[in-house]
DNA sequence: GTAACGATCCTC
DNA sequence: AGGATCGTTACA
């Protein structure tokens, strides 16, 4: 029996909403990856955080529209790749409306912490860049019925951003 | 064209 | 505490 039936695929009005709701809310949200050959593997989200518009200097948006920040400025619900440190691919889902960019990272799993290390195990890399989550035949997100409890965090790594933004508690580790 | 810098991870 | 490693960005 396949019990994807019990599980209910995240709707797209889902990632319309602004990043600080969608950040907490894909807290034990899972993960289903799917490779051609018929394997498939099941993750849960344990941690995000948000990155939240032009404003926020430690959002590659602030850096304003290049090629690689494009992304993070179409509607909500695909994903938003890039390579950091020149070897681990960063996994984000888009959020919000158009022209507003947000996007979360996908910092931890039931199964593997740290974004670089995640991004490993489900073997995502470029080629999921602007992937779209309710189209893809490769990766999709399903509600599990959990709102699990969770801690509020400073966000990891961006020190460069300076004290304001790198103090905001916009890391979320479900407890 | 060049240079500097990471939303990290692993080993010392 | 320091090195790996390369796409993106900024600037000449």
């Amino acid at each position: 029996m396949d019990d994807t039936e019990a599980l209910k695929m995240i709707d797209k009005s889902f990632y319309l909403r602004d990043v600080l709701e969608v950040a907490p809310d894909l807290l034990g949200k899972t993960i289903i990856r799917k490779w051609p050959s018929g394997c498939e593997e099941r993750v849960l989200i344990t941690e995000t955080e948000a990155y939240s518009g032009m404003g926020d200097k430690a959002c590659h948006a602030s850096k304003g529209r290049t090629n690689r920040t494009e992304v993070m400025f179409m509607e909500g619900g695909i994903l938003y790749m890039y390579l950091v440190y020149g070897m681990h691919w960063m996994l984000n889902v888009v959020t919000s409306v158009e022209d507003e960019p947000q996007a979360v990272l996908i910092r931890g799993l039931n199964t593997v912490n740290g974004p670089g290390r995640l991004t490993r195990f489900l073997e995502l890399d470029k080629s999921f860049n602007r992937e779209d989550l309710i189209m893809s035949d490769r990766i999709s997100l399903y509600d599990t019925g959990l709102s699990p409890d969770y801690d509020a965090l400073p966000r990891i790594g961006i020190d460069y951003a300076g004290e304001y933004w790198k103090n905001k508690p916009w890391r979320f580790v479900m407890k």
